[in-house]
RNA sequence: GCGCCUGUAGCUCAGUGGAUUAGAGCAUCGGACUUCGGAUCCGAGUGUCGGGGGUUCGAGUCCCUCCAGGCGCGCCA
């Protein structure tokens, strides 16, 4: 991590500087706003009330303290700033080396080591279909299992499948009464989703329907066989389909534990809150009282006995303590359960649980307008099929103009693209906002998007290729000395990688480091447009090497989001 | 009615515990190298950072208030 490195060297000669200071806060590093100012920067500001000397004389004996400091060409103070001018040699020593010698691991700073986080994420509902609003829970929840485990920490994915409930009386009443063995067996989910369409509408006009649904529900609950086998069925067949999303998208899960696996314990957990003098009786429903933290309260049995989606969460939570002795628990969820997810720990911190403190919500906007003016879902599927087949065009014209030479899998190409495409659609941007689904925007191939990073990533694969330099060769980073501003943009953009890896996994926020890919591309690009490699003389081997460790960065970074890096396309 | 979230360029968005001149992409217009791939690069223009007040030497960022939009608020999950 060489900019964290060059921070460090900075704050010990400050601290070196002001020894009668405790702490030295860390908001006075910063960047200048200009890359013609500086690389690094220290304000005096944060030091002036604890000093109680005005900032522009902290900056002056700052500066003073830190001139000839190894590893940076020049210190300029401006006012209160001073600004820092890294030694571009020092810098490509750094970057260069580390890439070089820590290859996959480029990027990660370590962070997490003896921790435990759980991810929950993904989650869909079984008997319904995979639609594009379980995407943005798969896609996050996965690209934060990737970059927690890169840190450091010991990570456990669940996929909490939504296959418990109400809702699937009312698909086992309905099953009852029209099963169809091979419309079930031709395509169950769409079969499963359209019965239970059909009966939802039903049940509003007909009271039968909806009794029906809560006794079928009560007899899964209390393991009667002829709902259970049915359910198990259901339950198996919409997994298989899942799986062939999950594995188009590279995702896999430690476990899949849905609601139902908590079933069990349900009744114990009820006996927890009991003890604990926290059970009400309201109208036959039980009920913990929330009143005194402004929140209404929390419905853990129904009226006729079933359990909701409260009481299995709970009962989740204190499974999942129990296993895996979490220090941090991720629920990979919507927005609009956020007073669910409230409820759940105000719950637990009344039931004296310390460990309910590591839970977050890890929340995001939903997908607006994704509905087909029919009012129909749309599928994962499709819109994966559509990616695809739009860069496939993209990637056949750059076939035929000899940019992809040798033998390429055109199609796997297209589907790496498209898929780039729409996970980096989803992750590029903070995730609390909402997403209005916009075919073109998703499936944008220009500037800030999935392709973008992978075309600078191919273009490193290409001149390696030419130059067969597969291998980091000698080379003499003495040549930096004069290196120019794209050199040195590039060198700093490189450093800055597990710096934005680790803003995003301490806000949970896949986005910065999309943010910073964007940025170290961009530098890319700019660099090889004006910096020839491929028989540069003296300068060919260094500009090897640099091409190198930004193949290593990018590479890292497209991995841990879930987009594959391609050789050609 | 109450609660949570959001409001930054025409559009979609960045903007680290306040700090040097608010930035990208898309779209629009104009341009680029006979050498490593044009899914690229360069240039141009647009901002009451939703409105108003406050704290501060300094606020897009913190506090209050109002407005607009979204989402929630016991037997769906």
């Amino acid at each position: 991590m060489p900019m964290r490195r060059f921070q460090e060297a900075l704050l010990g000669q400050v601290r070196q500087t002001f020894p009668e200071l405790a702490e030295i806060p860390e908001q006075i590093l910063t960047v200048p706003p200009d890359p013609a100012m500086g690389d690094l920067c220290l304000q005096a500001f944060p030091l002036a009330k604890a000093l109680r000397r005005p900032p522009q004389q902290i900056a002056e004996e700052i500066a003073t303290g830190a001139a000839g400091l190894p590893g940076f060409s020049k210190v300029d103070q401006q006012g209160p700033y001073v600004n820092f001018f890294l030694d571009p040699v020092a810098l490509a020593k750094a970057v260069l080396g580390e890439a070089a010698e820590r290859g996959e691991a480029y990027g990660n700073p370590e962070l997490g080591a003896g921790q435990t986080v759980v991810v929950d994420y993904s989650s869909p509902n079984i008997a319904k279909p995979f639609g594009i609003g379980h995407l943005r829970s798969t896609v996050i929840g996965a690209a934060l299992y990737r970059l927690y485990r890169a840190t450091g920490y010991r990570v456990v994915g669940i996929n909490h499948l939504g296959d418990w409930g109400t809702q699937f009386g009312l698909l086992l009443a309905a099953c009852e009464d029209e099963g169809d063995e091979a419309a079930l067996e031709a395509d169950p989910v769409e079969y499963c989703y359209r019965l239970y369409v059909d009966y939802s509408k039903r049940r509003d006009h007909d009271v039968t329907i909806a009794d029906r649904a809560r006794q079928w529900f009560k007899r899964l609950e209390a393991g009667d066989q002829a709902a259970v086998v049915l359910w198990t069925r259901i339950r198996e067949l919409s997994l298989r389909e899942f799986d062939q999303v999950y594995g188009r998208l590279g995702v896999s899960f430690d476990y899949v534990r849905g609601e139902s696996y908590y079933n069990q314990r349900l009744e114990a957990t009820l006996e927890v809150v009991r003890e604990a003098g926290l059970l009400q009786e309201d109208a036959g429903a039980l009920i913990v009282d929330l009143s005194d933290l402004d929140m209404p309260p929390g419905l853990l049995a129904k009226s006729d006995g079933a359990s909701t989606y409260l009481l299995r969460d709970l009962a989740a939570a204190m499974s999942r303590a129990e296993d895996f002795s979490f220090d941090r628990c991720l629920y990979v969820i919507g927005s609009p359960q956020a007073l669910h997810m409230q409820q759940l720990r105000a719950v637990l911190a009344k039931l004296g649980c310390p460990w309910a403190e590591g839970m977050v919500h890890v929340n995001f906007g939903h997908i607006l307008g994704m509905k087909t003016r029919e009012g129909n879902l749309i599928f994962l599927n499709q819109v994966l099929d559509e990616a695809a087949q739009r860069s496939r065009a993209k990637v056949e014209e750059n076939q035929q103009r000899g940019w992809t030479e040798g033998d390429i899998d055109v199609l796997a190409i297209a589907e790496a693209v498209g898929l780039g495409a729409i996970i980096f659609n989803d992750l590029k941007q903070n995730r609390v906002h909402d997403i209005t689904f916009d075919w073109d925007r998703m499936l944008n191939f220009d500037g800030d998007s999935g392709p973008y990073l992978q075309y600078a990533y191919s273009r490193t694969g290409g001149i390696l290729r030419k130059g067969e330099c597969e291998v980091v060769a000698e080379y003499d980073a003495g040549a930096f000395a004069q290196a120019s501003e794209h050199d040195r943009a590039l060198l700093v953009a490189l450093a800055n990688m597990s710096l934005a890896v680790e803003r995003s996994v301490v806000d949970n926020a896949p986005h910065h480091l999309c943010q910073y890919l964007l940025e170290l591309a961009t530098m890319f690009s700019r660099w090889y447009t004006n910096h020839q490699v491929l028989g540069s003389g003296e300068w060919e081997a260094p500009r090897l090497a640099v091409v190198h460790a930004v193949r290593q960065a990018l590479g890292n970074g497209l991995r841990l989001l879930g987009i594959t890096p391609l050789e050609r396309m």
